[in-house]
DNA sequence: CTGTTAGCGCGTTCAA
DNA sequence: TTGAACGCGCTAACAG
């Protein structure tokens, strides 16, 4: 690799010459600037942006953190926040944590390391806190993605998760839904507490017992299906909301395995849900998450917050649409108590 | 952030002992060792992997330049190359090209810039020569992920999909089928080509009259469902066979449209295709990309290179699985001619 | 077993 | 308008 001493002797000058052409950083005489140029193609020259932000502090990349890169929706935040990166000049470093504390302790030590710019976290679920205060003591500019904790002192984007859910379930009370079944899976990721906190106030609004609320939590899929199996097979339930993606899957499996259809027997709706929906049936009712956007929103948070170190943390929640289909359209069961 | 120098002169020792037991690169004394270690922790220090790159020109990443962030069969190769670059203690940085060729070629020179120790790339369609060959001259490590281009120097990685194109249609041959309709797509695409080559084997192997093989290729979207369309609605066609996600979507979009229902009237099988199928009706036959793997086979062909660059090219060509679904079962209808 | 020191390739002051 | 020279933080060769 030609180096800049190379380039600088080809063309008769020094390197400083030769860097602030590179830059645009000075006036430099048009026929010195051409001799340059016309060396720097000759050699093939290409700059090193290590010595470069080894020399200026700033590497002009920043580092993605996500916790599950299988997942769709998180591809999709992937996506939005490779975009947004380069349309701003910034490289993308990525790393996953599988949702797992561990990895993603080591991964956003990696990056730092690496001296990125700014971090974007879209936290693992059992997260270690101790990551979040050590981040606030080095104060990297960072960004937490999708998952919001709402006290915490950092820029953060989320979707409006909660009245989302809110409106969903509302629209299904009133269209004569009373018994639910909610598939919330592993709520200590807000994003999932938050949807369960919508449900919650719609069950409140719309004067649920607690008996007609069935909230199925919990980590291990072999246990939420038995769960969300046994209380179907009651007979009671009219209507099931499964909060992610996996959460919906399961669901559907289960319904399968009772025997169960929708709509013909029962109600169906989902958050993020699987794309190209509308091609398949069942055609599912979908809580979209304006994932690309919220990817492409953490970054410009953070090239906002890179210019401004001192402005006071804010927090974007987008907005999300209820895509309704057929899954909940068909409600003729009335239950019993009407 | 504390330097080598801090943490040396708190320690008592020079900058070379602080390296040394950080990379653990010679031995020393138990005690210094420790108060080295002390002073690490009380100082936070963290070493600078870009001043270490520059030293030891590596910088312990990898770049990755993918066409289609969009697609799901990329996004699994992503992850599959982020857990196979931690694995071997390598940085992903990643890079989209959006099937352009300018943006493709701007991905590669930042990620060269960025001095990543090898590249792996999923070429765009319109991928411009040029830039295959100006990585022959500088030649930096680099493997070709899923677009095989055979009779190039690099280490290649894709799946086999001309023998698993021949296999599905040969099935579905036998099973009664002679007039297929192939939604090939952009046939620049190695990828795709070598799709239809299967499709053509096949139609040889099982002596498909040309008025039997209809292949319909292009760029654009609309072009192609009208295509479709209108070859459906001649109702001689008993199979549509789609070469990706989009296409596949595309397809069954254009079969609702004509009110032609699989497996009722007519077979369909895709390549790619969708997640959690056998949740969702049609359930469609597909051809499933080892896509997670593939990734990973890059990572490990890459991390090989590293190790022996002067060893000749070589090409992996993963298994795909046919995934047989209810969408090719119900064939009922015989051709005119039988 | 430990320390001194010369660069890696650049950006940037200071002087001319 | 240009050049000389220092140092970013680190590794590794050399010396002791």
């Amino acid at each position: 690799m030609a180096t800049m001493v190379e380039v600088a002797r080809k063309a008769k000058v020094s390197i400083s010459t030769v860097s602030h052409v590179l830059n645009g950083t000075r006036n430099v005489e048009p026929e010195t600037r051409k001799r340059v140029l016309a060396a720097i193609a000759s050699t093939g020259y290409r700059q090193d942006a290590l010595a470069r932000a080894l020399r200026r502090s700033q590497t002009d990349s920043i580092g993605l953190v996500v916790s599950d890169a299988g997942e769709p929706a998180f591809a999709e935040m992937v996506h939005g926040v490779e975009h947004a990166a380069v349309e701003n000049g910034l490289t993308l470093v990525l790393a996953n944590s599988a949702e797992n504390a561990d990895r993603e302790k080591k991964a956003v030590q990696t990056l730092l390391n690496r001296r990125v710019d700014g971090l974007i976290l879209a936290r693992a679920a059992e997260s270690d806190p101790a990551l979040l205060q050590a981040l606030e003591q080095e104060k990297p500019p960072t960004i937490l993605l999708d998952r919001i904790f709402s006290q915490l002192p950092f820029d953060q984007v989320g979707a409006d998760n909660r009245e989302t859910m809110r409106q969903l379930v509302t629209h299904m009370i009133v269209s004569g839904h009373r018994r639910f079944a909610l598939v919330a899976g592993d709520v200590r990721v807000p994003t999932l507490q938050e949807r369960m906190g919508g449900f919650t106030d719609a069950s409140l609004e719309g004067r649920l017992g607690l008996d007609e609320q069935l909230i199925i939590t919990g980590t291990d899929r072999e246990a939420l299906a038995e769960e969300l199996g046994n209380s179907l097979r009651t007979g009671q339930i009219t209507a099931v909301i499964a909060c992610s993606t996996p959460l919906a899957a399961l669901s559907l499996r289960t319904l399968a395995r009772a025997g169960i259809s929708t709509p013909r027997d029962i109600a169906f709706a989902t958050f993020d849900g699987f794309d190209n929906s509308d091609l398949f049936q069942p055609r599912v009712t979908t809580v979209r998450q304006p994932a690309f956007d919220m990817g492409a929103a953490a970054v410009h948070l953070l090239v906002e917050r890179l210019r401004t170190p001192e402005a006071s943390p804010r927090t974007v929640r987008l907005q999300q649409r209820i895509e309704w289909r057929e899954s909940t359209e068909d409600y003729r069961r009335q239950p019993a108590g009407d």
